[in-house]
RNA sequence: GGGCCGGUAGCUCAGUCUGGUUAGAGCAGGGGGCUUUUAACCCUCGUGUCGCGGGUUCGAAUCCUGCCCGGCCCA
């Protein structure tokens, strides 16, 4: 981005600028300003002033100046705050000579504080008529196009501050829609009794979840370890120590690619609550992405890319093996020794390391995930492919374990817990097992957390939701890159 | 990893197909004018490693090729 040493015509316009405030003894990057109210407030008090209207309310106001329309002894600004917009009229005749030349030296960018009446121009314009500039901070490169503004994907992203300073509707998009989804969340949990919880970020083992970890490394202690992948196993720690009811919102890490659902960090959230199972996590995700849905939208029924969507609840419910029996138009087992076949006649391609709940789990995710859309719990996973989960009540070869749909997006996954600890280490064994023959995403053997089991964990559900994924839905934004204010991307180079 | 699309001024984009004088526009910026604008307007003046490297050619932003970065789709 930089330019080397020559200077361009804009910075150095900004810098003469700084050069002549300083001059006249004016510190243009100011300590501090205490404006008394902000845009949006002044909108909302003043909404019935009619036009050409002269009160003698005086305030101050603190913003960016992101238009200027200069005429000879007049000038109107466009102070953007927190809020909103409020425009600064700003006349020779009320600020004298020699403080209106000084308006010379403030440039789209800048940061001001401005003080004077609340007026409304003959046009209407709810103004503030400025007695008072003070330049607070001085800005030395020049803001993205005013109309256009910076549309380029890569730079909204690499430059997210540029964006937000010049896109109002980005920092809903970007930044307050996530505010309020996890507002809704933690408003509901402390209503319903559970308890936020930190745990570690930094593990031995990166377990909880099937996928590649970060590694790093503690030269204190001399030992390599991960970045989790999951916040599981912590959870339910908690639980065995009488924790009834946790939830944990943090930071995942996974050693994968980018894509429009996937970024290699994300902000999980975790819960778990004692003495109930899966049907009671579905109905938890319905009462969450409820309380999201009418913190940000004010309405169960919205769209998504122009598409409808109706959160209300109860969401659709299939079972895996009877949604893809469906799709496929013939009965699916796990115990059909032709599922591989069966795999290849629909396309789907099959490692022959691969048992059959993988297959199935493939071929689902290839049949039947694309034509998801309205929201759908899909329960009953393979036994093999969900390690962590109880065995299904009325057939052992499935899990309790569901996965909640959304606009066809994966939100997350619940399960009835497992709570018997010979299974969990017979499930970490088959594990182990896959790993050998190459699985990278194989779960670990953790036995700390087999002896936490041995000690008793109740009977619970637990549920995790991914944050992106949802903010994301309710943002109506096309990426998880729109919702995340600092992506990853590759280095620029130079 | 594969396919397609894109990268030209600080920003938003023309120009590339069909190679040709000195690479354009708007905004932003410099200078001048203007006391009620709303992307203010009028006059005036600069914008530049055409993503990077190699090649073809008398001549390359334009054609070929390798690479880098990004977007979409697929795996």
């Amino acid at each position: 981005m930089t330019e080397g040493y020559r200077e361009k015509e804009v910075r150095r316009a900004r810098r003469d600028s700084l050069v002549r405030l300083r001059a006249k003894g004016i510190e243009p990057f100011a300590l501090t300003y205490e404006p008394e109210i902000h845009a949006a407030e002044l909108h909302r008090e003043y909404a019935d002033l009619s036009p050409d209207s002269v009160t003698e309310d005086r305030t101050s106001v603190a913003g960016r100046v992101v238009l200027a329309r200069r005429f000879g002894r007049l000038v109107f600004f466009t102070l953007r705050d927190r809020t909103g917009d409020i425009q600064l009229f700003c006349a020779e005749d009320d600020l004298g000579p020699d403080r209106f030349a000084l308006l010379d030296q403030v440039d789209l960018g800048d940061v001001v504080g401005a003080r004077g009446r609340v007026v409304t121009t003959k046009k209407g314009e709810l103004s503030i008529r400025v007695d008072e500039v003070t330049m607070l901070t001085k800005s030395l490169l020049p803001l993205p196009e005013k109309w256009h503004g910076l549309k380029d994907p890569d730079l909204q992203q690499r430059q997210r501050y540029l964006q937000l300073a010049t896109d109002l509707e980005a920092r809903r998009t970007v930044l307050e829609v996530r505010a309020g989804v996890l507002r809704a969340f933690r408003r509901y949990f402390e209503e319903h009794g559970f308890i936020e919880v930190e745990t570690p970020v930094l593990q031995p083992q990166a377990g909880g979840a099937l996928a590649k970890p970060f590694t790093t490394h503690h030269e204190a202690l001399g030992i390599d370890l991960y970045l989790r992948i999951a916040l599981e196993l912590y959870l339910k720690r908690l639980l065995v120590g009488g924790m009834e009811r946790v939830y944990e919102i943090g930071r995942n890490f996974r050693n994968e690619g980018v894509d429009r659902d996937h970024n290699p960090e994300f902000t999980m959230m975790e819960v778990y609550q004692a003495y109930t199972d899966y049907e009671g996590m579905m109905a938890l995700v319905e009462d969450l992405v409820r309380a999201a849905a009418l913190e940000v939208k004010g309405s169960l029924r919205f769209t998504y890319q122009e598409r409808d969507l109706d959160v209300e609840p109860a969401w659709k419910r299939v079972t895996m093996l009877a949604s893809l029996s469906e799709a496929v138009g013939e009965e699916v087992t796990l115990g059909r020794s032709d599922l591989a076949v069966l795999a290849d006649r629909h396309d789907v391609g099959v490692d022959p390391k691969w048992g059959p709940g993988k297959i199935v789990q493939e071929m689902w995710e290839r049949i039947v995930e694309p034509s998801l859309w309205d929201p759908t719990f899909v329960k009953d996973f393979p036994r093999e492919i969900s390690p962590l989960a109880r065995p299904h009540r009325d057939d052992p070869t499935l899990t309790e374990h569901v996965d909640p749909y959304l606009a066809g997006i994966e939100l997350g996954a619940a399960y009835s817990e497992l709570t018997d600890p010979d299974d969990q280490r017979a499930r970490f064994m088959a594990q182990q097992e896959a790993r050998r023959l190459g699985d990278e995403e194989a779960h670990p053997l953790d036995e700390d957390f087999l002896t936490a089991l041995e000690h008793g964990m109740p009977p619970a559900g637990g549920l995790g939701i991914g944050v992106d994924r949802l903010t994301m839905i309710l943002a109506d934004a096309p990426s998880i890159r729109d919702v995340i204010a600092f992506p990853h991307h590759r280095p620029e180079q130079t």
